[in-house]
DNA sequence: ATTCTTTTGTACCATTTTGAACAAAAATCC
DNA sequence: GGATTTTTGTTCAAAATGGTACAAAAGAAT
């Protein structure tokens, strides 16, 4: 039930950020256990996951994970929030830099496939799409987290497609919007398909097929 | 909790289905009650819908849910199947004649809208994708048919893609494998984003940019 | 050493959920 | 009419679930 058995951190000197919590101390770290709650939301989405499951995957018992986390929906949004931030995280330099336009989307589709294909239980494929399809859309709150990721990513390829026009590595007359929504569609195909179990080179074939038709053939 | 008033239909004269069952009649139709079952199903998901709620919208009782279905899991399966058939039944036309490209990717996308917007309790989108993001993909007979339910859908496509060819409506350097899978992305796409409550002009538009650049501008 | 603060861990509660048992009901067959 | 068959509806039981109360524990402040 302990996360983890090192005493508390020798506090590294000047380290101003931990002026020394007053009580007991945490037994627990909230970042890796906010992880491990992720990685249980992932694999079987909000109903069938039960504060059981969360308190033995976390190490922390329920009181514990209420006073963190507040209660069960609170923590699948921070769980939400937290994949959000990991995929922005692993995608945000790609989606930045200036690199040519078929190179910045093999590293995205590359990118993401190992989120979606990672986790020791099979696959675990894309939180925003799995919570699309939970019951958890009927959640205003929810609802609208998932479509600010929809959103997002339409928004980060059409920045793509926009300056590789600007560039002219795309023809002028190319649709950059209905391109970004192709990419998000490849995006999301491969999220479901890996979900059920297509094995990674099929998905990779997927993806090339769409770059092809995105990008004009390599 | 009756599901219909009206005594039991007069048999039609020379109706050789109905051999006269033996014991007390039943007092709901199986394809009514699997009818209900599917809609909440598609709401809420495999977990999040409990007996009670089927029992409730189906107007059985849990013995007689049992009895005619078998347990949740089975009721499920069964609900999914008839999920496909429908939607087998709507498309089916559509991708057996041999109307223009475009026309007929117009007419499957109108329908898969028909089918991911409709229900009174906010928009249902695609059980497929939505049993692909739960947790019942873990199970192998569902996982099975998810991944049925894709590749059927890939091959539809494939085969509008292949005819068009064959017709000189694509370019011959058409690759029409990844067209199919982009037709299914846009199909996924869709799906995902009705979920969340995208309205249907939008969902609308992305197809018709979708369609742009799969068989080239109207 | 004592007090104060915060977290832990156990125990508990109310509700929901799945599933099964079983007698009553409603029809057909003889 | 009586036996048989099938479904219904009530009821129960066992387990799981989300959430909370509260005393003990572990550290800092005084």
């Amino acid at each position: 039930m302990v996360q983890k058995n090192k005493p508390p951190p020798a506090a590294k000197i000047g380290a101003p950020a931990v002026p020394k919590r007053r009580g007991r101390p945490r037994a627990y770290e909230p970042d890796v256990a906010l992880g491990k709650a992720l990685d249980l939301f992932r694999r079987a989405g909000f109903a069938a996951t039960s504060l059981d499951d969360l308190s033995a995957a976390t190490g922390m018992n329920r009181p514990s994970l209420y006073g963190a986390f507040g209660d069960k929906r609170e923590l699948y949004i921070k769980s939400y929030r937290r994949y959000r931030d990991d995929a922005r995280a692993a995608m945000g330099a790609v989606f930045r830099d200036e690199a040519p336009l078929r190179q910045r989307l093999e590293r995205i589709y590359a990118i993401a496939l190992d989120i979606y294909l990672s986790g020791e239980a099979g696959p675990r494929g894309c939180f925003t799409v799995m919570t699309a399809g939970s019951e958890a859309v009927s959640d205003p709150a929810i609802r609208a987290m998932v479509l600010e990721g929809l959103t997002e990513l339409d928004k980060a390829f059409a920045n793509c497609f926009r300056l590789a026009k600007e560039r002219g590595e795309l023809a002028g007359s190319a649709d950059t919007t209905a391109l970004a929504h192709l990419a998000s569609s490849t995006i999301h195909t491969i999220a479901i398909r890996a979900r059920a179990c297509v094995p990674r080179k099929e998905l990779e074939a997927i993806v090339k097929g769409a770059l092809d038709v995105m990008c004009g053939p390599k």
